[in-house]
DNA sequence: ACAGGGATGTTATAACATATCAATCCCGAA
DNA sequence: TTCGGGATTGATATGTTATAACATCCCTGT
């Protein structure tokens, strides 16, 4: 399943290629991929985990490409909307998505030591979620599934 | 206000059922279950819906049990601990278990209209994620469930 | 009495997020 | 060309959620 895991790549080859993708998709869509859509994309590419807000407008910052809040968080909703972050709603973070703009319904396993996450793929709406759901009229939207705990390189080293 | 499971039921009955159920665990596991803590808990059960901290705090303070932050997520943090409550990570909010206090992971249909909550449990860690987190060799401990959407009540009146 | 632990009171601040309005840029219509 | 509208960005201020840090109180075992 899917999940660019807790794994070693070639990280260069994997940013650039997911950015390639970004810009591909953003073309097809009409989307605006301005300069400071596209560098918040990358940071949130090369750091491969969860970053909040904040920590995104640092390292934007540094580049000039703003220094207040909402120039994070604009950056974001555009990544989210677009498809191509997700925001970590446990950790209050946010993570590029390695799916490259597909519909899709996002799971996560979020290491606590590192804040590295891996994206998985569930069909939570047709489980028993999805039955209690049907059940009770509910009519789902969207859903959230996080698992939170360790990944391997965390588990060994610090207790 | 709605529901368990969005359907209507004898609500003070409930209430009063599950304060003795909690009343009976804390004193089961030793567990120190003040004042402060029962109202908590008796709050967020008479809602029976999504409650932020503050808001909890206001409702806290208007019985003159403290009207300081810290005060309401003591409290809040003890419920959860003690298995009594729960937070909705996509909310940032609190709400009761109707378990009361067993061991359990729990799902939640959450209605973005009324903020009412239903309380279902999955196996999240035996289904395909489970399996994802295994070939990964991450160890899961904790799991967020959450599928937001509208209840019953909030899919006709408004739009 | 007194030490220690748990609970609470209090102050302050950290961390996360958005409202609002002004300035700018780009593009198409008149 | 000029105008106007939409999207984006800049900037200020503020709202919302959460915790750190330290003081106090009270109960309990010695």
């Amino acid at each position: 399943m899917a999940a660019i895991g807790f794994c070693a790549h070639d990280h260069t080859a994997c940013v650039a290629e997911m950015m390639a993708h970004a810009e591909a998709h953003c073309a097809a869509e009409g989307l605006n991929f301005t300069p400071v859509r596209q560098r918040a994309l990358e940071i949130l590419l090369r750091e491969h985990r969860a970053l909040g807000a904040y920590d995104l407008l640092a390292q934007l910052a540094e580049d000039g490409l703003g220094s207040q809040p909402p120039v994070a968080y604009r950056a974001l909703d555009f990544l989210v909307k677009a498809g191509l972050a997700h925001k970590i709603e446990a950790l209050n973070a946010y993570v590029a998505c390695v799916h490259s703009g597909a519909e899709h319904t996002p799971a996560f396993l979020i290491c606590r030591g590192c804040r590295a996450v891996a994206e998985a793929d569930t069909a939570l709406t047709s489980g028993r979620l999805g039955e209690a759901a049907a059940a009770a009229g509910f009519h789902i939207e969207r859903t959230v599934v996080e698992a939170q705990g360790l990944c391997p390189a965390c588990q060994g080293p610090a207790p």
